[in-house]
DNA sequence: CGAGGGTTTGAAGTGCATCAAATAGTGTGG
DNA sequence: CCACACTATTTGATGCACTTCAAACCCTCG
């Protein structure tokens, strides 16, 4: 890798939960070997169960990670973007990885040997800190997310999924960018199409907030923590909801 | 603590998966300090949120971690036995709980400072390394009940239960025993006592298995993966399912 | 034996899935 | 720049799975 795209590349891996407090040096074992792609729609990174050679970091775009079932049903596990890292705790599963992957919005994506991970998870304590604190907050995120399966109806899990793309600003309003298909996002929440479909009306009758195709406008985020997180055991009112 | 109980204490220490691996010389640094107690059927262990002292581990009985929300629905994480240890990734959630937990059935649990937890794992990479295992297992049962929600019925969600609890022996029948009320585990799968019995109903006829009270007849295993694996990702067969 | 949970059964309602089809939106080649 | 193809999204109609409410039954334990 050229030098210029090696300081581009370490750059973003500070970013990057698990290796949050390392230094640029630190990185620079991974930039060697690390190598960055194009990927576009559609394009698979790898498939369940294959033998894992390489994590993976996104500096652009949007990544699914799911999996398939025998009658040809899928689960999306978690759709990821900038910063984050996946692929890495195969590690933990006999090397092999635990989801497939594939490319839902076009992008970039660096990938790491997981030898070098691993060698550095066995030597260095602070980056397996670092993976124990990651994989405990996914850990949560599924709790909280089958505890939603379990307890809230479509309309709620619709309004819990735009709180998390609501970032803090000033003031109570937002206007929210749904960053990727209508389609994508019901199969995370694990519903038809149809259903998000009619969920998403129920929804702006009930809190008042209105959609415009893939833009969601909130005049007071309050309503959709009350609609959604009733039902929730997190403490009330969440942005984690 | 006494000597006897304290060689006791730590020989079940060693069967905890986290430190898997010690020799009962290291594992004396938490028997000096631990605490053992009986504990009969709805004792309230710990409850969510609080600021979390202790690591529990169970050397007998059953635990239920649950979460409850605002009006009053519960969801069950996990049910836990003998050799497994809970309360621990509070290290990892700001030194609060993520869940409550509650005795189901009488037991007895020893309970040790997650001070003594916590400097262990900084200063020790085993038992980092050994908790991200652990802990990377149960992200893997977690993201395999998501996708259950996902795509399984009741019926089938009953039969993946049932294959849990069963240990493979010899041949291909087997006599299992529930190990705690239908109710419980009804909640556990998320879903209703009443869907519960009437599942169980289905799951008799569709694969011939005889249930009579807490007792599970099975002739052929292989008829139960067949029939509730199917719509799972999960290599099939697979006693994980 | 009687009280109290656990469990089952019945009847009715609700939410989501499914199938079908219309509509909107997007990218492509002519 | 337009027509077409293809996908995303919405809408309608219907069915099924699970929930809910109500009540009976059963089992255990004081």
């Amino acid at each position: 890798m050229a030098q210029l795209l090696r300081d581009q590349f370490s750059t973003l891996l500070t970013q990057v939960a698990i290796f949050e407090g390392f230094s640029l040096e630190e990185l620079q074992q991974y930039s060697d070997k690390a190598i960055g792609k194009s990927y576009t729609k559609k394009q698979i990174v790898y498939l369940q169960d294959e033998k894992a050679e390489w994590a993976y970091v996104i500096q652009r775009g949007w990544v699914k990670l799911f999996r398939e079932t025998l009658d040809g049903d899928e689960a999306v596990v978690d759709i990821l973007t900038t910063g984050q890292i996946f692929g890495d705790t195969a590690i933990f599963n006999d090397g092999c990885y635990a989801c497939s992957s594939e490319v839902v919005e076009d992008a970039v994506i660096y990938q790491i040997p997981l030898s070098v991970l691993n060698a550095h998870i066995t030597t260095n304590n602070k980056l397996a800190l670092n993976m124990l604190h990651n994989m405990s907050y996914f850990r949560k995120k599924q709790t909280r997310e089958l505890e939603h399966m379990k307890v809230q109806n479509a309309p709620q899990r619709i309004g819990c999924f735009l709180l998390q793309l609501y970032k803090p600003r000033t003031g109570p309003s937002a206007l929210i960018h749904l960053p990727y298909d209508k389609i994508l996002i019901a199969a995370r929440l694990g519903m038809q199409p149809e259903t998000f479909s009619r969920a998403l009306l129920k929804l702006q009758h009930e809190t008042g907030i209105r959609i415009q195709g893939a833009t969601v406008e909130i005049d007071d985020i309050s309503v959709l923590t009350d609609y959604s997180c009733s039902s929730c055991s997190s403490t009330h009112p969440s942005a984690e909801c």
